[in-house]
DNA sequence: GCTGAGCGT
């Protein structure tokens, strides 16, 4: 069938375009390094967050920009109380732009917090300090 | 009786 070899020729096309939509999108901004070991979605870490903000505020307020995958409040294990940041992961790095761009430098639960990809985090598995090369 | 730089079990 001809229509067999357009079929396989849109599906190349369609992934070449991915492809190199993955690499250059030409919108996003210079920080591939930032982005060297994620699939699947954006890691972002929020700071300056309130210590009334929790989990699910945090998903809510930037879920309006994006499906928010998992959001999370960084605290305390020993006491248990709010660190004053968090995460949030989206499920593509379009949505943690536009969540950067609408939210870093904003104002939540009434303090201004600052929104950027996240740097450290090993996957937790391993046993061993992985590296570290956080300079970019 | 609690505080505001930073990066998570």
């Amino acid at each position: 069938m001809a229509f067999a070899a357009k079929i396989g020729s849109l599906l190349k096309q369609r992934i070449s375009q991915n492809i190199i939509a993955s690499n250059g999108h030409g919108s996003l901004p210079s920080m591939y390094n930032s982005l060297r070991c994620m699939s699947g979605g954006s890691n972002l870490f929020i700071g300056s967050l309130s210590y009334a903000t929790d989990d699910y505020s945090l998903k809510e307020a930037f879920s309006t920009f994006g499906e928010v995958l998992e959001a999370k409040v960084i605290t305390d294990r020993e006491n248990g109380k709010s660190r004053g940041f968090g995460f949030v992961n989206y499920s593509s790095e379009e949505s943690a732009s536009a969540a950067i761009t609408g939210m870093d430098g904003k104002e939540l639960a009434g303090r201004t917090i600052h929104v950027s990809y996240a740097n450290q985090r090993p996957p937790r598995g391993g046993g061993g300090y992985g590296g570290g090369g956080g300079s970019w």
